[in-house]
RNA sequence: GGGCUGGUAGCUCAGCUUGGAUAGAGUGCUGGACUUCUAAUCCAGUGGUCGAGGGAUCGAAGCCCUCCCGGCCCGCCA
C-alpha cells in the first residue's frame, strides 16, 4: 500500500470528521501534493465552501483543527493554507520504514483491479505479407505493455495474436510468385518477410496499377484461398507461414511474447460464422433488406445519422467486419470452440510456450485463451467499424464493457524521413504505405540503433568484450524504442523521424537506463548486501525523502495506468523515478561518508530505488542493465 | 455533409477523466559543473494571449455552447 496509506490514512480521517459535522455526501479528492505544499493536499474545504457558504480558509482553519484531534499515525502536521487547502505533512520516520520494506517484496506495486479474472489482450495481428514497420511496432509494443501491466494488476492474461492469412494482401504476393515470376528464395541475406514487403508486394500492386486488367487474376487467386484445399491454398499457407515466423521473430527481439496465434482462414473453415449469423438473425441485430440500395443484403442499422452497414452481401457472402463478429464472439467465450490447439513449431525465448488453433486432430489437450474481458488494440482508423463489434458484443454479453476496442492514432513519417525515402511532402508529415513501400522496417530502425548504440557504449567501455557490449546495445535500443512508442498519448499521433529516433538523451529510455546503472554502480562499489536492517530515521534530507515518496507512489500509477489502459503513465513513472534518484545522486553522497549507519541506510534507499524501477520497466519491457 | 480526433514555450509533448495554490518536462539556444558513487548526468538562464469567442462558477488550460485550423474515417474493398 505504501504511500497509499498515509492518503487512506486521511481520507478516512476526514470522512470521519465530515461525519461528525453530519455533512455526507462531499467527494473530496486527497492527492499528492505539488511539491512545497507538504506531502498530501485536499481540497475538501473548496467543496464545504458551497454547502456553508463560508470562504475555504475559514473552513480549512476549523478542519485542521478538528484533524490534530484524530487518530493518526502517519501524519505528523496538518497546514491549512491561505489559499484554501489542507495540507498535510507525513510522519517521515514510519513511512520510510513502511515503504523501502514493502519495495523489497516481489509484488511491490501490484495492485488487484482483476481480481484474477481473465481477460484478452489482442495485439499485433498484422497480415503476414510482409516485414513489420514502425507502424506495426507501436500496436505491439502498445499491446504488450497493457499486457504487463493488467499481469501485474492482478488479471489472467490471455495474449493473442490474429493472422489475417487469407485476404487480398496475402492474395497479392501470391499473384506475384504465381504469375510475375518472382523467386521462393530472397536474394542474398534478405529476410523473408521483408522481400516479400519490399518487393513482391510493392512491385505486384504497382503493376495493378499500370495494366487493371490483371486484377481478374487477382480476383481467381483470392476465390481459390477460400477453398482450403485448393492447391493455391496449400501454397498460400507455405508462404504465409515463412512470413509470420519472421514476423514473429521481430518481436521476440523485441521482448514480446504471446499465448495463442489464430488464423483467419481457419476461423472462416470452422463454420464460427454460419452459428452467429443465426444468433444475429435471432436476436435480430441485423435485418434483411427489401428496398433500396442494399436490396438482397443483411445491414446492420446504423445508429443516429449513420448509413446502415452491410453485413452480409446480396451474393451471401460476409464483408470485412462481419469476419470478425465470430472472433470477436470467440474471442469472449460466447461460442462453442470448434478448434484444436497445438505447440507452435518454434519455442518463444524464455520458454514462454506459444499455441495455436488448428481444425486437424492434436494429440495436445484443448486450451481455453477467452476472457470476460477483451482488449483489442487497434488504430483509430478502425474506429467505425470496431464500434460496430463493440456494440454488438454488449448486446450478446451482460457485462457492458466486456469488449474493448483500445485505439490509438498512427504512425506517419516526418517529412524529412519520407524525402530520404524519396517522398517530397511539402514539409507536411506523410502516412506511411505498404502497398506504395513508403515506411520504415522495424528491423532496420532496430539495427541502426543498435549500431549507434554500440559505438556509443565501446566509447564509455573500451576494456568491454564485445559480447557484453552487444548485450546492452540490445537493450538500451529496444528499451529506445519501447519507450518512444509508450511515453506519447494513444490520441495523439507520433511523427516518427529516423534521425530523431536515434536521440539516446533527455526523456529517452537510455536516460532512465543510466541511472539504473549509476544506483547499480553504488551498490557494487560499496561490497555490500543491502538491508532492511536499518535506521530509517537517519533518511531526512529533502532529497531523500523525495525519492522515498516517489518509490511509494509506484501502486498508484500501476492502478492508473490500469484502469484507464494508459501505459504511458508507467512510462512517466520511470521518468520521474530516474529524475528524482539523479537529484538524489547530486545532492548525497552513500559510499565513504565514514558513518556506516548511515552509509547502511542510503545503501538500502538505493537499493529500493533499483528494485522499483526495475519492476516499473519491466512493465513497459524495458530491460534495466546493471552497466552501461 | 456526417462521425472520431488533435490544437499548451521556437520544436516534440505532460497536465484535462475528478475545476482551485507559482501552467510543467524534454529539446533548442546562452552560461556553468568531471583529481569525486559512471557527464547517456546535473545546475542556472531563455522561452507561454493554454486555437478564438461566449457562458455557468467565488474560481477555467480543464466544464457547457459556437466558431476557426489540422489529421483520420465514412464501399455489397480488405
Amino acid at each position: 500500500m505504501s504511500f497509499k496509506s498515509l492518503i487512506d490514512e486521511i481520507e478516512n480521517n476526514l470522512h470521519k470528521i465530515l461525519d461528525g459535522l453530519s455533512i455526507s455526501d462531499v467527494s473530496f479528492s486527497v492527492e499528492p501534493a505539488k511539491s512545497g505544499f507538504g506531502d498530501v493536499s485536499s481540497n475538501v474545504s473548496f467543496l464545504l465552501a458551497k454547502h456553508l457558504k463560508k470562504n475555504p480558509k475559514e473552513i480549512a482553519d476549523i478542519l485542521s483543527e478538528k484533524y490534530k484531534q484524530s487518530q493518526s499515525t502517519l501524519v505528523s502536521k496538518v497546514e491549512s493554507h491561505p489559499s484554501g487547502y489542507l495540507n498535510f505533512f507525513a510522519n517521515w520516520e514510519k513511512l520510510n520504514q513502511l515503504i523501502l520494506s514493502e519495495s523489497n517484496l516481489d509484488e511491490f506495486g501490484s495492485v488487484d483491479l482483476g481480481k484474477s479474472s481473465t481477460i484478452v489482450v489482442e495485439h499485433t495481428s498484422v497480415n503476414p505479407n510482409k516485414a513489420l514497420h514502425i507502424g506495426h511496432i507501436r500496436n505491439i509494443i502498445l499491446g504488450d505493455a497493457i499486457a504487463r501491466i493488467l499481469k501485474k494488476s492482478n488479471y489472467k492474461v490471455n495474449i493473442l495474436n490474429y493472422v489475417d492469412d487469407s485476404g487480398l494482401q496475402v492474395a497479392d504476393i501470391i499473384v506475384g510468385f504465381r504469375h510475375f515470376g518472382f523467386a521462393l528464395q530472397p536474394p542474398q541475406g534478405k529476410k523473408f518477410d521483408h522481400y516479400c514487403g519490399d518487393d513482391v508486394y510493392v512491385k505486384t500492386t504497382e503493376k495493378y496499377e499500370k495494366d487493371p486488367s490483371l486484377e481478374e487474376i487477382r480476383k481467381n487467386i483470392l476465390k481459390e484461398l477460400e477453398d482450403g484445399n485448393s492447391e493455391t491454398a496449400q501454397f498460400a499457407d507455405k508462404i504465409t507461414r515463412r512470413v509470420l515466423e519472421n514476423q514473429l521473430e521481430t518481436c521476440w527481439n523485441l521482448g514480446v511474447y504471446y499465448d495463442c496465434l489464430n488464423f483467419e482462414s481457419q476461423i472462416i473453415r470452422s463454420g464460427l460464422w454460419g452459428k452467429i449469423f443465426e444468433k444475429l438473425k435471432e436476436l435480430t441485430l441485423i435485418e434483411f433488406e427489401n428496398e433500396g440500395k442494399n436490396t438482397g443484403c443483411w445491414v446492420i442499422r446504423g445508429e443516429n445519422n449513420e448509413e446502415d452497414k452491410v453485413i452480409v452481401r446480396s451474393n451471401g457472402t460476409a464483408t470485412y467486419v462481419a469476419k470478425d463478429i465470430p472472433y470477436a464472439a470467440w474471442k469472449l467465450g460466447l461460442l462453442e470452440d470448434p478448434f484444436n490447439y497445438q505447440k507452435y513449431e518454434k519455442m518463444q525465448p524464455g520458454n514462454h510456450v506459444l499455441w495455436q488453433t488448428t481444425l486437424m486432430p492434436s494429440s495436445e489437450p484443448k486450451q481455453n485463451f477467452t476472457g470476460k474481458k477483451v482488449i483489442t488494440v487497434i488504430d483509430s482508423r478502425q474506429a467505425r467499424l470496431q464500434k460496430i463489434i463493440t456494440t454488438l458484443m454488449s448486446k450478446f454479453k451482460s457485462a457492458e464493457d466486456a469488449y474493448v476496442h483500445l485505439s490509438y492514432e498512427s504512425v506517419t513519417l516526418s517529412a524529412d524521413t519520407a524525402q530520404t525515402l524519396g517522398l517530397n511532402t511539402d514539409g507536411k508529415q506523410a502516412q506511411m504505405s505498404g502497398r506504395k513501400g513508403l515506411y520504415v522496417n522495424a528491423d532496420s530502425v532496430y539495427d541502426l540503433l543498435k549500431a549507434k548504440t554500440i559505438e556509443e557504449t565501446q566509447k564509455r567501455h573500451p576494456e568491454m568484450i564485445d559480447s557484453d557490449i552487444a548485450k546492452i546495445a540490445h537493450n538500451v535500443s529496444v528499451g529506445t524504442l519501447r519507450y518512444e512508442m509508450i511515453k506519447q498519448d494513444l490520441d495523439k499521433i507520433i511523427s516518427f523521424d529516423l534521425i530523431k529516433s536515434l536521440s539516446l538523451e533527455g526523456d529517452t529510455a537510455p536516460y532512465i537506463q543510466y541511472t539504473f546503472a549509476r544506483a547499480s554502480r553504488i551498490i557494487e562499489k560499496s561490497m555490500r548486501t543491502p538491508s532492511l536492517d536499518v535506521d530509517f530515521s537517519l533518511l531526512t534530507d529533502k532529497s531523500e525523502l523525495d525519492l522515498i515518496k516517489t518509490i511509494g507512489m509506484f501502486d498508484i500509477h500501476v492502478m492508473d495506468a490500469a484502469k484507464n489502459l494508459s501505459p504511458k503513465v508507467i512510462a512517466r513513472y520511470c521518468h520521474d523515478l530516474a529524475v528524482t534518484f539523479n537529484s538524489f545522486y547530486e545532492h548525497v553522497k552513500v559510499l565513504d561518508l565514514g558513518d556506516e549507519k548511515l552509509e547502511n541506510s542510503r545503501l538500502c534507499l538505493v537499493n529500493s530505488f533499483k528494485l522499483t524501477l526495475e519492476k516499473a520497466l519491466n512493465l513497459l519491457g524495458i530491460i534495466a542493465p546493471d552497466k552501461m
